[in-house]
DNA sequence: ATGCATTGATAGTGTTTTGGTATCAATCGA
DNA sequence: TCGATTGATACCAAAACACTATCAATGCAT
């Protein structure tokens, strides 16, 4: 079968090989010299030379056979010539930097919630470790995050549920059990710990059942239980829901780390179903994958909070970023 | 013999090919479009972007066998590689319009004298044309053209005397007879055409001699005609010897262009050595070889203005600066 | 579900390009 | 005038490149 050459010239190309050995003639003024330089030998300098010089229809130096002298054209070229070669180094140095995690963007999904609990202390902790990584942070439902991930919108979420599928991996961070709020003065305040069934006749104060799992999990929890709590008024950050307690509106299940922000205007009840022992086991993070237990077992009354991730996902800002905040997540719980 | 490849790693580099394949890729998002637009067919491309990358240490595109994507690290050098390619077609621009002529600089060495002549019209009508090519006027003793003239200091001259030898070339531009400067009411003032030795017996502002050719050629010519003349003052510029001309020191020997300029002040005689019959040869332009004529020829009484240039000079911009001046000073002479 | 089309990767081959050695003409200095 | 040094040239081997043919994986349509 014949070459399909259609075009007869093959159209010749500048080359970086040809600028860099132009960058050095130019500074040396000297074939010898500048090949010695180069580590090549003289005549292949004096071809790539001649070829550039070919292409760009120009002489870029004058030659007698006792001097070399750049031209007006060749002057004109040298400092596109030098702008080049260091833009090529500084390309070169970019991507490393970002290959390596050093640099890059990190777009993470969180509740507003968040931002009460000790997640900024990671924050400012990674941008000074970081600097050059940023962090976009996204206030937004919970229930979206999952699609955000897929879609790319987002690299990481903070979320109280973990992720089930194969797409999208999770790991814990920290370990965060479901207290009940009461109003001051509520009949069940002065019981340091409650059973979840003890709410069943409450007025409730419920996170929006289509705003995220964790709430949905809740309501579960109390179906569970034997009843269908009886909501009050539904809001969609927790903060909202402790304001509306300590107004008295109805009770509400809230993280304790949230209850504990707010315990100058609320009441808080331990709830037995949450006061599982931890294990060892369940210290240490497991992945996504590991707990898809049903979704009524008493454990899962909690709102432990995640990390979660594409699997897929090889940014390695993204994957710098997971692992330090995983890893600074299990220092806390040490200390 | 042994090749002496000593290093046994040859030092694979990033070229622009690559740079070319990952622009186009990075913007397609296909290896077969990519490759079609490239002209080439689609194994090679992938092979480049491979080297690339492995050049690099980094991944620069996810694919999948459904879909192409940029990775952090591609996305971070796609804005370098944008950079690079369009300095590239800058300086292939630019080198094109400096050896076209259309861009440069032009050093060109005059004494003061001649912006008082004909040529700063010549000055700004070229800027106006030409205007990217830098067109520097340095002030100097006409006796230092030629040394800044071999020195590479200068590109171009104007002078009063034409080279001789072969490194240095020179063409006529427009000529200009010598008069005789008279102070107001000189004896000789009533008389519209003397002879030069006509003043054997005047005071004379003269020319230093040693500032330029043209003021040794004068006081030859005074020589030829059989005095030496007694020389009461003298002056680097013409336009001084004939302020002190019209001060009544003396008289002077200058062209006639510079002595129309003070008409007002002094009286102009026509010197009859210079009144020769112009021939048409005379007046079409002729090199510098072709009036090696005697030193004391009196034809050589005159103060016809020339160009003078290196012979070897290739620079493009100084060969169409000096083209343009020539063609201009014969128009000038038609009109 | 299953075949079909499309995508990028891989293998094998011929051509182009590149770099090496040997050598030459020109020029400068002693 | 001779020798040394410079860049250019001729020629050859090796490396790089681009092509064709093909494969495995995936998405889409029937």
């Amino acid at each position: 079968m014949l070459r399909a050459c259609a075009r007869g010239e093959r159209q010749k190309t500048m080359e970086l090989r040809q600028l860099k050995y132009f960058n050095t003639l130019a500074s040396e003024l000297s074939f010898t010299k500048a090949a010695k330089l180069l580590n090549v030998s003289q005549p292949p300098l004096s071809l790539q030379i001649a070829q550039l010089e070919e292409e760009l229809g120009a002489r870029l130096f004058e030659r007698t056979s006792r001097s070399v002298t750049l031209t007006q054209a060749g002057a004109a070229l040298q400092p596109h010539v030098r702008a080049i070669l260091a833009r090529v180094e500084e390309a070169r140095g970019h991507v490393a930097r970002v290959a390596s995690g050093l640099e890059g963007r990190v777009q993470i999904g969180l509740a507003g919630s968040h931002f009460l609990g000790p997640f900024p202390k990671f924050i400012t902790q990674f941008r000074h470790n970081k600097p050059k990584v940023e962090l976009v942070l996204h206030e937004m439902k919970p229930a979206d995050h999952l699609h955000a991930l897929r879609g790319d919108r987002l690299d990481l979420c903070l979320s109280r549920t973990p992720a089930l599928d194969a797409q999208v991996s999770s790991e814990l961070l920290w370990r965060d059990p479901v207290v009940a709020a009461l109003p001051p003065g509520h009949r069940l305040a002065k019981r340091t710990r409650i059973d979840l069934g003890d709410l069943r006749h409450e007025e409730f104060v419920f996170l929006q059942l289509d705003s995220s799992a964790f709430a949905k999990r809740l309501f579960d929890a109390c179906l569970h239980e034997g009843f269908a709590p009886r909501i009050a008024q539904q809001v969609v950050e927790i903060p909202a829901a402790l304001n509306l307690v300590a107004a008295g509106v109805g009770v509400a299940l809230v993280p304790a780390s949230m209850a504990l922000l707010r315990k100058d205007a609320v009441q808080l009840c331990t709830l037995v179903q949450s006061q599982i022992s931890i294990s060892p086991e369940q210290l240490a993070p497991h992945t996504g994958a590991a707990s898809p237990g049903d979704k009524l077992a008493p454990e899962q009354l909690n709102g432990d909070v995640y990390v979660l991730w594409r699997t897929a996902d090889t940014s390695p800002a993204v994957t710098e970023c997971r692992k330090a905040l995983l890893e600074w997540a299990h220092e806390q719980v040490l200390e």
